[in-house]
RNA sequence: GCGCCCGUAGCUCAAUCGGAUAGAGCAUCGGCCUUCUAAGCCGAGGGUUACAGGUUCGAUUCCUGUCGGGCGUACCA
């Protein structure tokens, strides 16, 4: 149930009946209190086109609107139709709100949507730059699963790139010596950099790291068990992150680069076949009319490379033949950084020309920035290294730790430490989801764990305050039942903001813009905070009493679920 | 050079296919805890929306240009 929507079809349909021809309504949520809950921004534009004055035009389309019983309208400035739900309209809304267990989001029916995400190169350890996708991929799975979409998590790892050279030569490297690879593995990263120092140092082992990437990729036993060891273990260290950051990613979810290896010459002789294929300095390509390199020259999509190699262009065209072909797409959402847009482009366009995507199924790009430091920078060590994702959640906690210890010192250390754990995770996810997707984010410790202001924490707060209420008279939310009665001014405004979840969820699905859905958290906290001020629950006199718990009941899980939608936990108490 | 993205309060960010007086938080200042958790609430100050034009009844939003920043621009991913 989206009220926006209702209304919207409503004025619509009074404007056309008032001889508006395409009318459309245009209703949004009020801008300013004065002008009631929704406004009508269409009439002025309906009116121009019809040469007629838009309050008269606005006037006729109140007739054609009626006597509602349940709207307060009123024409407004130069044409606007102000639009205010009465309280008896909006009691009634929420009784049939209140037992839904989807807190009125409809289920919609379900497509196949692949959601690409996370991604991480397997040579390394996650860094912060992973942050980014991977939350807001796993947001976007969580929505759309919840809008009852059969939603198919890619992990597109990199495991296969020549950077493996080095490291199965290392590894080699140490056994040889004696040594068990496994306990230097438990620093992937320190690794990686050994092994990197190795091939830019030492001749010898450059040679031995080029030729492991060729005995890899050709299949050499040896070879391949090595690399499956390494595989494992990096595997091992994105599990732990994802499970400490809760994400739902899970080792089924892998479709790792290598897993189309075998695709790889198909999609070439398909091309092929295609008539698509060029070869220019050896190398196989794809010229498409509307990409152009420097100096206006056509750029090429390399599909293989002049050594026979295969770019990354092939594993992504294989990806998204898998995607249709084998798990019949509707839509595949790509969570990839905004550098990877020209790539990305001519990935959809060489796959479109050859044929792998049809016009029904949607491939979509959602591109974000860079994650900077507080003065603007790349989010780096001094030295230039990558700051280890894991590294970053365990400070997040250690400080939200810090945090409980001196607001709520009386609590048991193992609740301590579990809300630590939820809020200091929270924060972080939360810091990235409530920002726009597009631009670069400035990571800030003070700002998102000074847990004031628009953060996971304030949003957690608000929920234990509610649960707090219901612990206090060990009421079940289950046990309250009867009516709303709306009369002071917080009542009616919190309940015109949990009628507007579902807006909220509609919102962020146009665009895979979470900040949308977390700006409504954000202002459903605020609304609640100053209703939690002025009305008093449990020693309000009845009805109040108990039209106010229910108010809460549905504030509490309203909250649970958008923030379990985003990812974030909540807790009891903090 | 060309292409894409960005530029909003001191700082971090909003502003729902163009709507009414551009909103929050942080920081600053002033109030509120014998009353359901003060990680809270209420209030004040703070703006030429980078700049210059244009379209429109109406522009942060659309168009053109300028300046500033980021990314990309053939065999790394």
């Amino acid at each position: 149930m989206n009220l926006k929507q209702l209304l919207d079809d409503k004025v619509t349909a009074a404007m056309t009946a008032a001889g508006v021809p395409d009318a459309q309504a245009v209703v949004k949520q009020a801008q300013r209190l004065e002008f009631g809950h929704y406004q009508v921004n269409g009439i002025m534009a309906a009116a121009k086109k019809q040469k007629t004055n838009p309050r008269e035009l606005a006037e006729k389309v109140l007739v054609q609107l009626g006597d509602d019983v349940n709207l307060c309208l009123e024409v407004a400035g130069p044409g606007f139709i102000n639009i205010t739900l009465t309280p008896a309209f909006l009691a009634h809304t929420l009784q049939k709100l209140q037992p839904s267990e989807r807190l009125g989001i409809d289920e919609e029916p379900g497509k196949v949507i692949v959601v690409d995400y996370s991604a991480p190169n397997l040579a390394k350890e996650m860094h912060i730059g992973h942050l980014r996708s991977t939350t807001i991929g796993d947001a976007a799975v969580r929505i759309l699963e919840f809008l009852g979409h059969q939603v198919v998590r890619a992990n597109h790892v990199g495991d296969w790139g020549a950077q493996f050279g080095s490291l199965l030569a290392y590894m080699d490297q140490l056994e040889k010596q004696g040594e068990k690879p496994s306990s230097e593995l438990k620093d992937l990263e320190k690794f990686y950099q050994s092994a990197s120092a190795l091939f830019r140092t030492d001749e010898t082992f450059a040679k031995k790291a080029r030729n492991f990437v060729v005995k890899l990729q050709s299949g050499d036993e040896k070879c391949l068990a090595l690399w499956k060891e390494f595989i494992a273990e990096s595997t091992r260290h994105c599990q732990a992150v994802y499970d400490q950051l809760n994400i739902t990613l899970t080792t089924d979810d892998i479709m790792a680069e290598s897993a189309y290896n075998d695709d790889l010459p198909k999609v070439v002789e398909e091309l092929k076949q295609r008539d698509l294929l060029v070869e220019s300095d050896g190398a196989q390509c794809v010229f498409l009319d509307e990409f152009k390199g420097k100096d206006d020259k056509p750029l090429p999509a390399i599909v293989q490379k002049s050594d026979g190699g295969y770019p990354y262009m092939a594993t992504d065209l294989a990806a998204v033949r898998y995607r249709t072909n084998s798990l019949n797409a509707h839509e595949v959402l790509y969570f990839v950084g905004t550098q990877q847009l020209l790539h990305l482009s001519q990935v959809f366009a060489v796959a479109t020309a050859a044929g792998y995507i049809s016009k029904e199924q949607r491939f979509r790009h959602l591109p974000f920035g860079w994650v900077l430091k507080t003065d603007g920078t790349p989010f780096k060590t001094r030295d230039g290294a990558d700051v280890k994702l894991i590294d970053v959640l365990n400070e997040a906690v250690d400080r939200a730790y810090k945090l409980v210890e001196e607001k709520n010192p009386d609590l048991s250390p193992e609740d301590k430490k579990n809300i630590a754990r939820v809020v200091g995770i929270g924060a972080i996810k939360y810091a990235e989801l409530s920002k726009n997707r597009i631009t670069d984010y400035i990571f800030d410790w003070d700002t998102m764990l000074s847990f004031e202001g628009n953060t996971a924490p304030y949003l957690q707060y608000a929920y234990t305050r509610i649960r707090s209420i219901f612990r206090r008279e060990n009421i079940s939310s289950r046990d309250i039942s009867g009516e709303f009665h709306l009369t002071d001014e917080a009542e009616i405004r919190l309940a015109v903001k949990l009628l507007q979840f579902s807006e909220a969820i509609d919102g962020v699905i146009e665009d895979y813009q979470a900040n949308v859905l977390c700006n409504y958290l954000f202002g459903l906290a605020g609304t609640f905070m100053t209703f939690y001020e002025v009305c008093p629950v449990l020693k309000a006199s009845e009805p109040h009493r108990t039209s106010r718990l229910l108010l809460c009941d549905l504030t509490a899980r309203t909250l649970h679920r958008g923030l379990n939608l985003l990812g974030i936990e909540t807790v009891e108490q903090m």
